[in-house]
DNA sequence: CACTAATAGTTAGTGCACTAATGATTAGGG
DNA sequence: CCCTAATCATTAGTGCACTAACTATTAGTG
């Protein structure tokens, strides 16, 4: 990738800065977008075992965290829209791995719960981190690592107020 | 899943291993699915004075570099499915950015050329990858070492024959 | 030359993700 | 109390992204 990525000065000429600028493999935003697909890609067949998609996965990560949950708490926790949440949920439902029962005391809320057969299907998911890893064949260190730099992204990108580190509790 | 992936490595400390594994915050995939949305959703606003999405800026971009191109070049190059570019191309179209010309030689092909206003509107996207960085907030350094890794991740995914092979070199 | 293979795009169908508008419930202020 | 605000979720509508099935064109083989 050669010259001229990484210093650009004001006072550079503007013809050949202006050519790398718009370049597609320098564009932070693309690898993102294709590295984030392409992994997503390599959960598609560990994850049609258990029938579910990789949205739906992160959804059943968060019950598996914190048990009954409304729907903004884990739009909170994945940083997605209710909207996206409710059809998604209807489906998780439909499974036969959550219901969804409104808040007795405050009937705006809906308590989105594992039933049995989604609490027993963690065992199985148990399985499915060492496979992508092994599939990805890159080395631990470098995946820490680049989880770091994610959420500093992240935290950069949605105001900083929520970059989310590390587990604390 | 063959042999023992399941099966916990009886020399590694069992109690801790089981319950991070599954935690939201120490997935990579979440953090680069996240990420990727926050970014684009930073696009967001500085794409919609050009009337584009971001995946149809990356089309753009692709079309800058190099002008009329098949579908399924501006597939390779931006890692999609044809079946996802035809109807995108199709509003590239109605926008007046693009045209959509069959190959005379081969009318197999579609030959997808910029329009006078598709290639004038480069001039205003100069600007974007300035205010993505200055919104982001981030060193140009680090933004360097996430894109080299991530185009890492992709190779790996993708099956490291087709990573991101810097542009015509 | 006809028949089959391969190639390039499109269409159909499912599911995500967003914005904007709507419905339903609760909380607060006159 | 009632009436307005605010809150929580859903619906409608657009656009992406994928798989699978289909059409059309070209290439290859007997």
């Amino acid at each position: 990738m050669s010259r001229g990525t990484l210093n650009k000065p004001a006072d550079v000429a503007v013809e050949t800065a202006g050519d790398d600028l718009l370049k597609l493999q320098n564009q932070v935003c693309f690898a993102l977008a294709v590295a984030s697909r392409s992994v997503i890609a390599l959960y598609r067949p560990v994850l049609e075992p258990l029938g579910l998609t990789h949205p739906q996965y992160l959804v059943m990560l968060s019950l598996w965290e914190e048990n009954p949950r409304t729907v903004s708490a884990i739009g909170r926790a994945l940083q997605l829209e209710p909207a996206t949440l409710s059809p998604l949920l209807k489906r998780l439902e439909a499974a036969g791995l959550i219901d969804r029962v409104r808040d007795p005391h405050d009937e705006r809320m809906l308590r989105v719960g594992l039933t049995q057969t989604g609490r027993r299907l963690r065992e199985q998911a148990l399985g499915i981190p060492p496979q992508i890893v092994e599939r990805l064949g890159m080395q631990l260190s470098e995946l820490e690592d680049l989880r770091a730099v994610l959420h500093r992204v992240i935290g950069a990108a949605t105001g900083e107020s929520n970059a989310g580190e590390p587990a604390s509790g």
